[in-house]
DNA sequence: TTTTGTGGTCATGTTTTTTTGACTTATTGA
DNA sequence: TCAATAAGTCAAAAAAACATGACCACAAAA
């Protein structure tokens, strides 16, 4: 384990950063609000006690820049955008459910 | 905490809480170098780079307020003090192996 | 007895994160 | 045309997290 390269360093970061992404302020909940569908800025804004624009809007770029959420413009009907899980963000559900029930213990 | 049975809301609370703790300053190192064997104070501001007392401290007081580590007295020899992975510190192993696995995609 | 090592705390300052509120662009409904 | 909804942005303030340096208690070694 002595520092072979920057090899098991970088593993720590790369769960850090994850870690961070995760742990920020409304991405929980979030998170958890897209396994029941498509989100949308308002309805989250409304959903989640206490969520403001800057911290929500931040919370849904990062989530899209990491890969786990996308957006969707949807160009019909009355015009707005559409976040939902993509298949990286879908392979995070059972880590959050492992969690959950570390929690517990 | 007012934990009410299968509150959705408590449930992203607790991966929230967890999530929060893991994610802050040092502690994923502390974690991953608990897995090597016992920690001691003067030896994670030796072997993690940038570390200071004060946020190490609030890290291990935090991880063990938690659960995840033990805190123990050894009271012979050269009088010091060690910090071991607790059962349910153990259970975060996988976890940790995931968020790596996920990061990587 | 002065110094060294271990394991911290405390007050303070800096940095990062989060919140607030004003403002924007575009679409729709009355 | 006026107002409302949707999805934001921007600058600034407030709050939370983190870092720094001084200090403390105890033990053992020089």
């Amino acid at each position: 384990m002595t520092t072979k390269t920057s090899d098991e360093n970088t593993e720590t970061c790369k769960a850090q950063a994850l870690l961070k992404l995760l742990s920020g302020k409304f991405r929980p909940e979030v998170f958890r609000l897209s396994l029941n569908g498509p989100l949308r800025f308002s309805g989250l804004l409304r959903d989640i006690p206490g969520a403001n624009k800057q911290s929500l809007s931040t919370a849904l770029r990062e989530l899209e820049e990491a890969g786990l959420l996308e957006r969707k413009i949807i160009s019909e009907k009355p015009l707005h955008i559409e976040y939902y899980l993509s298949v990286k963000g879908k392979s995070l559900v059972p880590f959050f459910h492992q969690l959950e029930s570390i929690g517990n213990i």
